[in-house]
DNA sequence: TATGAATGAGAGTTCATTCAT
DNA sequence: GATGAATGAACTCTCATTCAT
């Protein structure tokens, strides 16, 4: 990754931005490594050798490998869930951005699917590493319950409130909803890869969320 | 786990099913420690501890740790993926026990949601290796084009030519009608718990595959 | 050092004593690295190739480098400050086996002499770690205080009641006492070895404590 | 330590004296460290952090870490071993000096007693690494020998041509003096603290080397 | 069959020292 | 002269695996 990209994703509000070169290259090492073999099974060596820095130069920058893999996936968290969610929903901003529930979902749905597919390596080892740190889920839960959830809702409601939703209650709409995008996700990076027809299954799933697959009588 | 569910987990055919006790003792621990902390983070000797076993006895039953593993995923693969479709569909026996869609999903639904409580720690394991094993990947696309896809579609276009469902590419249907079940599987065993209200999310998350959200107008 | 005298000496009550061949290998390899280089200057892996096994196995008999430590030190220290005092000082045996300060002080002296003699190594150890670890000077304070501050005085108060000894307060006769003892054994330990002419300066120290080197008149 | 006692302290005599301000700071930081933890136990980086001073400035000043610890160590082994011999012994300056044996103990010990108390981390280095570099230990002998050991011999003998002192050998009176110096000064400082009253030991300690502890008959 | 002591390769981490700035 | 990033050897400790009992 470059140097500007890699600086974007990992940076957090007031902290200092800058990398050194082998920080950097430290970090593209470790992003690869770690979402290739899982954190546990990569050894610092390694890490170093794809790197082309000495061992020692890693633990100069991070306290310990555990502090490399927090350095890595800690930022991205808040900006994956959230950023969707980000604008500043004035009456006006939100009618002109969103008249429908439609244009909302697609322009998530593309959104997060450009995120995911810039950031996946990033993104798989923030999952795995989900799976058995409490910390972490935690983390994931804490962003979407004060970025997201919210704004999430209000929206729903508006859009009930318009008559375009059905009146589910929101929480399940929302589930619902972020199954389907990440169901897209995942059969698209983790299962089929590049030989599925990315627009035509996001049209599709787009459908799907607002039509149901059952036929209307 | 008891003798008896372990060696039905485990099982696969062709293989001599008689586990000695210490084995299942082994196994027991082995799924409990790979499924909190991980396969790479678990190590060999806390698993003998926890089994009560003697740390060399683990590598007489099994040649290496990752044969270990192997012989806890493999078998469950597919025991989770294929079940629900193991049934003979002889026309007869379909139509009575499908009369609709709906049936059939509700059914879907509640087989595997019991299917995961019951074994979710084995399928943790699984998920977590498929992560950056393209060979357990492969062990589970396998079995799905064998044993689910044909069926599967199978089923959607008979309720399609019933009018029941609309004409949808049935590979879509397939992947939402999955990324739903999977997306609230997901939500009740790895991020909500206990918490979270089974029945009713079972059923609105069905209504949504059926309905979707959107107002029918 | 024969297995013999190194489980006596490092036996602690209350413990199972036997030791394995490898971990009195270790044993001896440790005290004598030490005891030579000091215990921060001294690795693992030169313990390890000194005692001819694994480094591994090391750590498979003391969870820590500064457990091995401690295995070597803390049941010396009860043996080299308390024995001259362990016996039963029931009144008869006592005015038997020291009829006088004299008799008294020479047979501590020359007991505790031929002890340090035996176990230099092991206390040379011990005294570097006292000078930085409170946690060490602390055990020596305490052995003392249970095991021999009460008697010595008693002893002393004996002899002063018989007129053999001078009216100083205990506290004083107790550390100038033991300071010569201590000052002969260091002359002899670390500063000038075998060229000592050892019975004579024993017995000149003794002297020493027992009229001062001030003429009388 | 302020600028003017620290180089007092480590100036050796026929080399240039003067101390860079960084200098001074690294030399009291790593006397500090080195009484508090050990030589190999405190890192250069260490030391830095708490002088405040770059690592690598340690290392413009001291070739090595070793080359530090001798810079502070060397200075002060002639320093504190010699100086209460160092006047010029000429027979008037002596005779009204030192008028006799008692007086000149006593100037010794209280002499040397307030060295230590100032100089107390130096001299604990010292004595540390005394236990396992020979190196050490043949400094302190050279020294003593050059330009102690015939001095206080000749005051012994001249007390003893006086009638004040017994006729023990000069070189019994000498270790023996010089036990109970070091005796009350160990016991002062390493073992008891503030809590001792330190005139009163120290007159009890001259009392005893002087009339020793039997009664006089 | 089961044991658990022993192994040695390799893990993460520290550290004295160097050197370009 | 002073800096501090970089180094790589060496450190303590862990681990899967072996094998004599």
């Amino acid at each position: 990754m470059d140097a500007k990209s890699l600086e974007e994703l990992l940076y957090i509000e007031g902290e200092q931005m800058k990398m050194s070169e082998k920080q950097r290259l430290i970090l593209n090492a470790a992003i690869e490594m770690f979402a290739e073999k899982g954190f546990a099974s990569t050894s610092t060596s390694e890490i170093a050798k794809k790197a082309g820095v000495a061992e020692g130069t890693i633990f100069r920058h991070y306290k310990t490998k555990k502090d490399l893999l927090l350095s890595i996936v800690m930022p991205t968290v808040t900006k994956v869930v959230a950023p969707a969610f980000a604008k500043n929903f004035s009456k006006e901003v939100f009618e002109q951005d969103y008249p429908s529930y439609e244009v909302f979902i697609r322009e998530m749905l593309n959104n997060r699917f450009e995120f995911v597919k810039k950031h996946f390596p990033v993104l798989k080892i923030f999952i795995q590493e989900a799976f058995y740190q409490e910390e972490f889920r935690n983390v994931y839960k804490q962003v979407f319950n004060e970025h997201v959830y919210d704004k999430f809702k209000h929206i729903i409601e508006h859009f009930q409130s318009t008559g375009e939703l059905r009146d589910l209650p929101a929480d399940t709409i929302i589930r619902t909803t972020i199954s389907s995008i990440i169901g897209l996700i995942i059969t698209r990076f983790l299962l089929m890869g590049e030989e599925m027809d990315e627009e035509l299954e996001k049209e599709r799933t787009i459908q799907f969320i607002l039509y149901g697959v059952k036929q209307k009588r």
